[in-house]
DNA sequence: CGATCCTTTGATATGTTTCAAGCTTAGTGG
DNA sequence: CCACTAAGCTTGAAACATATCAAAGGATCG
């Protein structure tokens, strides 16, 4: 647990070094990245479909979620960031944004210029595996969404998400035991599991009922756990959260 | 269109550089990869969820798929793939495979081994990001079906998952004028958009009446290009078919 | 030419949406 | 500190899209 020169991006290189091995000099060098402070309010754009990015956004606090509109203005969320999470690696080496990314709490960001980030890749080849990875991760998450999404019932989608968001919390170790933060909306959850706010409503509420869950402002805790999995058909798996966190 | 020395490979080659600026000396690289070539038949497994692979697969020729069950057994396709597709390489990367993949139809296939892969992209950074690229536009393609099985309509979920067919055959240069293979049963295609075999019919049949598509045996022509691209809500920005498609 | 897999059709059941209204909470300004 | 407001949560009743079940009709292929 050594104070690097600049312990900002911290959160990030913890992240990446979570599922992709990483040396001394690796880690250095992502440390020492240049980067530009933001500070943002909630439902501000970070990213928008169609933006031509050139830059790349990490998150350094609070919580993001990208999202895509149907025509009719339907939204859905399509994965929901946190702490350490490179929010736009995914548009920003793609030329232009195929979806929004948007803050749901305030945020704080770091930019770092597209160039400073390629140029990382090119000199530590680690470096490139643990971004290319990164990416790979993000998708196998949004390939368990479309089976949520696609193939399961409320209750599952919602339970689903719940456990989700526990474990990746943990994993950046935020979160105190079985309590976490949930700031969403019950209409946010509807638009990330495909369900409308009053349905959310509902389900949430037998999901207390049964005792799984209990809800605070702005949070949940997490009753029990083994029965949440359960109503969630969650497996871990596709999190890869492989490698154990080293200093 | 100049005959390299392994054009086996060529449908890969034309396919990543449709979206990645490849150079002579890129694309001879990746033309020379040392492959094994194997034939499946329908419904084969090429990888299995659990699996450990080690070697990353070309599609040839045919069509796969990329799927996931839940615990109850219920089947989600993630994602249709056709000739020139890298059909694993989210998975190789990944240590440990988080979904299957299924021949749909006799496929042949070109082996080449992770490390060839990941020799060649160290080699030519061009290649690093067209391979990289590569999984990102698939993550794109995700993104897009979390949104057609959350938030879309029995109607627009076919009509859309039929814009993406046509236009990718058509990118892949496989199909003459707007008619294209289509080998999916309509189970296949309720397991794709989330929807039952039964639903399936009964929508197909409503597009079939409507004129926007004909049917014929493992086949669909599409009668009314700019009706179905609105019944499926369907921009075909997420494909990422950027660049003009070299010799 | 039978057997199996796929498609089609009908009737009924169900999960989820829609609409509409009342309620609670948190934030804001007087 | 108390309205006041806006946003979010909760509730009920009715409508709807899609699922389920079951059976018949067509293909396709050895």
């Amino acid at each position: 647990m050594h104070t690097p020169t600049s312990p900002v991006l911290a959160p990030m290189v913890h992240k990446l070094a979570s599922r992709s091995p990483l040396g001394p000099a690796d880690t250095a060098a992502l440390l020492a990245l240049p980067y530009r402070l933001a500070t943002r309010d909630p439902g501000t754009y970070l990213v928008r479909e169609g933006d031509r990015a050139d830059s790349c956004i990490v998150l350094l606090s609070g919580f993001a979620y990208r999202s895509k509109m149907t025509g009719d203005g339907d939204r859905q969320i399509l994965s929901i960031h946190l702490q350490g999470d490179l929010v736009d690696l995914q548009n920003s080496l793609l030329e232009v944004a195929d979806h929004n990314v948007q803050a749901l709490t305030r945020v704080e960001l770091a930019y770092i210029s597209q160039e400073a980030i390629l140029d990382v890749a090119a000199a530590y080849p680690a470096v490139t595996q643990a971004f290319w990875r990164d990416t790979l991760v993000d998708a196998s998450v949004f390939r368990e969404w479309i089976l949520n999404v696609g193939q399961r019932d409320a209750r599952q989608r919602i339970s689903h998400l719940l456990c989700e968001l526990a474990l990746r919390q943990e994993a950046a170790g935020i979160c105190e035991g079985p309590r976490f933060e949930w700031p969403m909306t019950q209409e946010q959850v509807g638009d990330a599991t495909g369900l409308t706010n009053v349905h959310v409503n509902r389900t949430l509420q037998r999901l207390r009922e049964d005792g799984l869950i209990s809800l605070g402002s702005k949070s949940v805790t997490i009753t029990n756990w083994q029965d949440l999995q359960d109503a969630g058909d969650f497996n871990s798996a596709y999190l890869h959260q492989c490698f154990a966190l080293p200093a």
